[in-house]
DNA sequence: ACTGCGGCCCGAAACGTTTCGACGAATTAT
DNA sequence: ATAATTCGTCGAAACGTTTCGGGCCGCAGT
């Protein structure tokens, strides 16, 4: 593959020349110029990425570390980051955690030791431990998004999950449920912590005391979710509603009670949060929590960048931006009148 | 960040024989060894990969090249790719390509420049020119997967598109149906033109003539495909059913059917290739000719691994391996009586 | 006419690895 | 006892860039 050399050899100058000229640095002749990309073209040299990220110290890749890249909220974050970093001239690496902190952990330090110029992370850990490995100063720039790890030092951009929660609470309060059921990721994992903890502010708030079985907290994954939701409905008590923690959740759940031979929402409601793929066309379409996802990766994306782009260290103290959730009404939620399950539907 | 020279000063030894210890290459003492391996934790040493990267001329990156991540097939794809290739101690990097050539092949200089391993391309383009910049000899290891390249020298991986497609005709065509349309991909993208054209095989083979406006190539997308099936429904003989060349576009034209106050399978029976996400959910479910993704990308991966394991010259010639389709029968799709649109339901 | 100064270009060092050839010491063969 | 061999280790070159300090030339200022 051709050189640099090989370029001021055909150019007949020197290399350093050829640096200069195909970065814009230092005075060049025209005539030289024009020498040197000639001869580019001529032996179709294109610069070698990774002996310029050596001597730069620095790369044009920026990793992207997520719990699981098949749920669509990640990959419309990485759509959104890919976009993001493309124009500014950067890649992007893609990675899954499958929101296990050690696998995490081992995947930021393969991103460190390729030298990456900035890292996006969804984090799946706590603790002080944790929180003191990512903010180890040969990391690079990095931001948090979608999962906060509280007490540490980073940027962070997401949601506020608690509100996104009190809102399906107290919606479906308000349409009359009182059992009301939540399955959440993992103990542990933020964002799962957070909604859940809504729920349960919401539901205390109410007056409503809050059945430790009906408030399970599994993974964000469906077949999980589906095994929540079974044992929940199969109870002794099953209540008259659901919310899920995430959509892949809530679409479990809702799988569940269409399996069981119940039907939603005449039977139970659900609800969940984040936008469902194919909203439109999942019967009933689902009561959401929406965030906007693409306006929280512009951002983090915009902050990395802005990281990335500042000589100094780490000049700006860590930001934080909380967006807030919006109510996304579909038809999966149904008045109850009393306990009596069968009511008439509500707009 | 710590050196393999710091680890070499703190352990008393040259870095000749750090490398060597690290990488259990030549003999090294078991006292040396100890000694190399304590100094590596004290001075919290891991290898800088830019520079053996640019040393080697190799990294332990590989590029996967997609037409849109944000697509179910593709995250599929690429969460059984990471896993592959984690286990083979590989990264992935990730780009979109929309399903432009010109932008694929831009990111493809980029992979070569970031000295990646090996490549795993969805191919959009087509042609002579096209071929020729694909089977450039200074390009890493490359294995086409999904969308095939005629005539490429290259290892390909994917499913019997025209078999697909034909499966799905067949069976509407079992059910009564006569006015089929069909909507795919952009005119260019391989699986587009094949499940176009086992569509049209299987019509004519049934002595049914096709119409051009029933048989539309658009983009595999989402807006393209419910503005293409407005088009179709609202014109002046509107067919019993369509086919969608992809999961999106088949999830589309259902979304325009229920927009226009249609019924499915009621009025318009809909098929698509593809498995859906969620489809369990999706009401109608919509029947479908799947492929079994995880298997081909293994495959693929697998051959690209190996290829990338093999040092000599791309020893083993270009290999393809087609998989068949299966249908998933779903109810999205009525038998037709006559040209009397409402008929009793099929199983 | 000599000094000073810009503009243009170049040589060489450095980034952190891996690897080849060589070298001293210890062991074995002659 | 000496030569040959092996073992353990090391110095130095190389991968392809960027960049710093300096050199050469021509032109303006004194």
């Amino acid at each position: 593959m051709a050189n640099i050399r090989d370029v001021a050899r055909k150019a007949g100058v020197s290399i350093a020349t050829v640096s200069a000229t195909l970065n814009d640095r230092g005075p060049v002749s025209e005539e030289t110029r024009r020498r040197v990309w000639d001869a580019v073209k001529a032996v179709g040299y294109s610069p070698n990425a990774v002996a310029r990220s050596l001597r730069l110290g620095k790369s044009r890749l920026i990793g992207v570390v997520l719990g699981d890249i098949t749920n669509p909220f990640c990959t419309t974050l990485v759509r959104v980051a890919e976009e993001a970093a493309l124009t500014a001239d950067y890649s992007i690496i893609v990675c899954n955690s499958d929101d296990d902190p050690e696998r995490e952990l081992r995947l930021i330090d393969q991103l460190r030791a390729q030298h990456v110029a900035g890292i996006l992370l969804t984090a799946s850990g706590r603790g002080p431990d944790y929180t003191r490995r990512l903010e180890r100063r040969d990391l690079p720039p990095l931001v948090t998004i979608d999962q906060r790890v509280e007490g540490l030092d980073r940027d962070f951009v997401g949601v506020d999950n608690r509100a996104a929660a009190r809102m399906l609470t107290e919606y479906l309060i308000r349409l009359g449920h009182r059992r009301i059921a939540m399955i959440s990721g993992r103990k542990g994992l933020w964002t799962a912590d957070e909604r859940i903890a809504g729920f349960r502010e919401t539901m205390q708030a109410s007056g409503i005391a809050v059945e430790s079985a009906l408030c399970i907290q599994a993974a964000y994954r469906s077949d999980m979710a589906e095994k929540a939701a079974v044992e929940i409905l199969t109870g002794t008590a099953p209540p008259t509603a659901i919310i899920g923690g995430n959509n892949v959740i809530a679409l479990g759940a809702l799988q569940a009670i269409l399996a069981l031979g119940f039907r939603c929402p005449d039977d139970i409601s659900v609800a969940g949060i984040d936008d469902v793929p194919w909203s439109g066309l999942v019967r009933p379409r689902v009561t959401t929590a929406a965030q906007p996802i693409a306006d929280i990766t512009a951002l983090a994306m915009e902050w990395l960048l802005a990281r990335i782009a500042d000589p100094r260290k780490e000049s700006p103290p860590a930001r934080s931006r909380v967006f807030q959730p919006y109510l996304i009404a579909g038809d999966s939620c149904r008045a109850v009148i009393a306990h009596s399950p069968p009511a008439p539907a509500v707009a």
